[in-house]
DNA sequence: ATAATAAGTCACTATTTGGTGACTTTGCAT
DNA sequence: ATGCAAAGTCACCAAATAGTGACTTATTAT
């Protein structure tokens, strides 16, 4: 005969968890961080919301421990490093501009945790932010700052702008249907505006300092 | 004799629905949107609820009041205008870029706005955002445009990435004692170091373009 | 099979925040 | 001065959210 449909659940601890942490990550992607309440989480799991305390300590916890199981670039970082660099890194700084560009565009829960990080201090955002700096400082040290020499702190300064262009404009346009500067990163046409525009300061950055 | 010094309250309206208005930019700058809970702003300005609900309808409706009187770029943008500009902006860009990013550097208050715009849906926010584009539309429009022809949509690209940058580093410094790209913007230094990337590649922009 | 333990539910209390009716106090027109 | 309308207070209820004790159900070792 066939197997019965069991209405009992299974019952795994680790298991059960781990659909708390997505909730977590589910009501981030599509309401924001101000929506992680113990209720709605719990909601969302299917479950009660008894277990995140038993499981996490409380809300908090479970929101930090999901903090720390996002691993964010890491599809974006790694195997590019492998290239040879034997032009400073230009070719490697616009890549990474476009690439991380779209990257954010598309990663509505990235957008999410960056606002996040700017709304509230909370520890585990701190690390996730100091994890950031440390991919960069990779490149920026041992690449580009020795191409640049004196001018080093000011190609770090320029990319700092262009990242945090690239950081703001995603979100803007998360949150709103407005143009900035009359451009619309919302649409196609508005992100290969700004991923032109990114490739070309570069390019300018790069050509100035022949 | 001298007055005795009064311990009735002077009572005025006009008077009272300021002393909201001033407690929550107050709140505003302290603790950010998040905060501008009924309660807390009635303690802050020292007087009682029920007259937010009496004057203004409610907390969004004193919200609101309070984003259509906060009057950004009042002392920042007009007398500027008057230069004469032959160089297609080129001098206005520069100063204009740094001119702001001190602005929002100083102005926690515009920053949380900032924030608070990218955070939450709300029309008097998204009026405020309007009102910002309207004001570079001039600059824009008139003067940029024309000098770049062709490349008026990648001139207003990278703008829009340099106002962006800027913004989100100061956001991201108000939050965060971490640096950005081993640039730290809290501190002075890095903030000269951000001033003159934004100054040296507005001239390698206008620069390219000769 | 069953007892012991862990997983999971539910109904409840506590706390915080929002909102209002009934009151007291003040300013002001007469 | 006095009476009345508006300003302002306070105690209260309502709604939403956080947190927990006592229970039921599943899993597992024997």
């Amino acid at each position: 005969m066939a197997e019965q449909p069991k209405k009992t659940h299974v019952r795994n601890k680790d298991n059960t968890k781990q659909q708390f942490l997505d909730a977590v990550g589910k009501l981030l992607r599509t309401k924001g961080f101000a929506a992680l309440k113990v209720n709605d989480i719990a909601t969302t799991a299917g479950l009660d919301k008894k277990l995140i305390y038993k499981y996490f300590g409380g809300r908090d916890q479970l929101v930090d421990q999901y903090l720390i199981s996002v691993d964010f670039w890491s599809n974006v970082k790694k195997e590019d490093a492998n290239f040879e660099i034997n032009d400073g890194g230009h070719y490697f700084a616009k890549q990474m501009l476009t690439e991380q560009f779209d990257y954010v565009a598309s990663n509505r829960e990235f957008q999410k945790i960056l606002l996040w990080g700017l709304s509230e201090k909370r520890k585990s955002l701190e690390n996730l932010a100091d994890q950031r700096e440390l991919n960069g400082e990779v490149l920026l040290k041992n690449i580009t700052d020795p191409f640049f020499g004196d001018n080093a702190e000011n190609f770090r300064a320029a990319m700092a702008i262009l990242i945090s262009g690239s950081y703001y404009l995603n979100m803007y346009t998360s949150s709103s249907n407005s143009t900035f500067c009359g451009i619309d990163p919302s649409k196609g046409k508005g992100k290969e505006a700004i991923k032109t525009a990114l490739k070309y300061i570069v390019d300018l950055l790069y050509k100035d300092n022949k």
